[in-house]
DNA sequence: GTTTGCTACCCAATCGTTTGGGTAGTGAGG
DNA sequence: CCTCACTACCCAAACGATTGGGTAGCAAAC
């Protein structure tokens, strides 16, 4: 390993020790397909490299892209890092990032739109060369805003209409659901459906709602409730889900693993057994999912693929290509938590 | 807002418009007390300020750095950021930086030290100001490293001696489990401990067994199993704990939420219910804890605030100042896991 | 014996800021 | 009238790398 702090050898004291310009040596180091280009002699281009891994010299990003008018730096904006089905994406994107020599900065702009459109700037103002977008609203002001601007940028886990974005399937994941809860007997369900500004909300519940409808079921819409994303988003909506004495599901479709579990938490409370008394069903497919006392059903959807291809994506954006938006496909897990066979047993 | 890509105008420009030299213009928007020194009339200064913020002038960071050799950027290295303990502590350190108008990255180092290492040299040929470690390992071997290669750093949520660090008082921490067990009434009780690198997992352990020893009760070494810190290390822990028929422990310690989680399922598998048959407790109090179908008994640990110290401490560092180990204070909330007196009722 | 064409380099400008060191111009003091 | 001290600026050299455009030296071709 090089034992001194990078920074400490410059280009010009490799040239200087070396008896060269720094010119030879930078292009030496790092000119593509100059070696045909007659940049330097084979002895010499060892020599330099020699040195340069000898005296731990590593190039001055600063001054690179003062340069180069590039960073390498991504920026990327999601609702909260500790909303674990962001930060497997952002897993999925340190990593493809990395591959490509990039860095990323994160930053958490809890669903606020004030709070998301100063964090952009506090990224743009730090010259990323494009940004993935964790957190779009599905009126996509901002948006615009960004492509007025000419800045490079995709959409991640949330898609907009017009708008690149490497999302999961949401519709058919909602679709499986519903055809799963239908399959098992259920004919009167509810949705916990999370923020109507996000499309894995809008989507993963159209998605059920259509498909359910189209196998002959009915789903009035105050069987949707629109919810915060979380375990106590979760909880209050099941809790008025099933106060609802009128009408109560045997199943209930939580657009989101936390969510589903906070409803696991009231149904609990309701003296009901999960997976006998009432079926649920989360999204995602977190590591947790299958964890829990008793096993939740999900949908697992690529979350560390999502975060790869949203880099992938961005990066092509950023070299001038066109690009489409990518779908991945989602598959259903499923567990006790709705599976009729085990609670009957 | 400005409506324009930052990076456009330059500081030149701005000079060249108004006729003045540009650094003088440098002085007029980044002097601190230059006011005073002379450094312009005071109507220049805000036609200078008045013209900077209609074109949206923002200096660009790259050749600010290149100058004055300070990049304003942080290292954050943890073993992964989809473990929510570290996301959250992330998620302080993300407020504390932007108040100081720092900017983060963060990478995982899947607590592998091959990884750990070469996260590090990318953030150092990054040229960060600092770094903040939330991956140490016991043996201290890359700290040690780094403090000879003089780069400016503080551990965060584990400690190392010797090391400057913002962490959880863990002994005291497991402590509190311990006398809240024994209050209870437990006497054969058994340690899901976690990873024996971390010092979470040491000193979390350390301080039930010696409280609970302390306080009368023997707990043999094989009572005290080390683990992964996720669900599924937890349960696998509890699994082999409870299948050993002849020291069925009433109370389970696990050093953290996720592995208490695990260990809950295990229960659940062993015929055993959670709070009556046997209680378990977690660590960190993570927003889950609370939520679920049998809410789970933690150790609260202040996250946010150890991501917020670690950016003061660093910061500290950064300027040269010595800086002492901080540990914040953690309470224990007992839930229905651990409550006998509800499953009495 | 020029010309041509390589090879293997060097030169200098440039990216956008910062900063130590000037210097005109003005007014007051001696 | 000269000096002195301001005020309100300007100048130029960095910081470390990149890059378009040379050029010296040498061998082969004409």
């Amino acid at each position: 390993m090089t034992d001194i702090r990078p920074g400490s050898v410059t280009l010009k004291d490799l040239a200087a020790e070396l008896g060269l310009h720094p010119s030879t040596v930078s292009r030496i180091l790092h000119g593509k397909a100059d070696a045909a280009r007659g940049a330097a002699a084979p002895a010499t281009a060892q020599r330099v490299r020699d040195l340069a891994k000898k005296v731990g010299y590593s190039p001055d990003p600063q001054a690179t892209s003062l340069r180069t008018r590039r960073t390498h730096l991504l920026g990327v904006i999601v609702p909260r890092l500790s909303d674990l089905v962001l930060a497997v994406m952002y897993e999925g994107i340190d990593e493809a990032a990395d591959d490509a020599n990039y860095s990323t900065f994160v930053m958490n702009s809890r669903d606020d739109t004030a709070i998301q459109r100063r964090k952009m700037e506090i990224m743009l103002s730090r010259r990323v060369d494009g940004l993935i977008i964790g957190d779009a609203h599905l009126d996509g002001d901002i948006l615009t805003d960004l492509t007025e601007r000419k800045v490079p940028f995709v959409l991640m886990n949330r898609a907009v209409p017009g708008f690149a974005s490497a999302t999961c399937d949401d519709t058919l994941g909602g679709a499986l659901v519903a055809q799963h809860l239908w399959d098992q007997g259920h004919r009167v369900v509810s949705v916990i459906a999370g923020e109507p500004y996000a499309s894995t909300a809008v989507d993963r519940t159209h998605g059920f709602v259509s498909r359910f409808r189209a196998l002959g079921g009915t789903i009035p819409e105050s069987a949707i409730v629109w919810s915060r994303f979380d375990t106590t988003g979760g909880r209050t909506a099941a809790d008025g889900i099933l106060r609802d004495e009128d009408r109560r599901p045997s199943a209930i479709f939580a657009v989101n693993d936390f969510a589903a579990i906070g409803a696991m938490g009231a149904a609990n409370s309701h003296g009901l057994l999960v997976g006998r008394d009432v079926a649920i069903v989360g999204f995602n497919d977190t590591s947790l999912a299958a964890q829990l006392p008793i096993a939740l059903s999900s949908v697992r959807s690529p979350m560390l693929d999502i975060g790869r291809v949203a880099v992938k994506l961005l990066l092509r954006v950023i070299n001038g290509d066109a690009v489409e938006s990518v779908q991945l496909t989602p598959v259903l897990c499923v567990r006790d938590s709705s599976d009729f066979a085990w609670a009957a047993s």
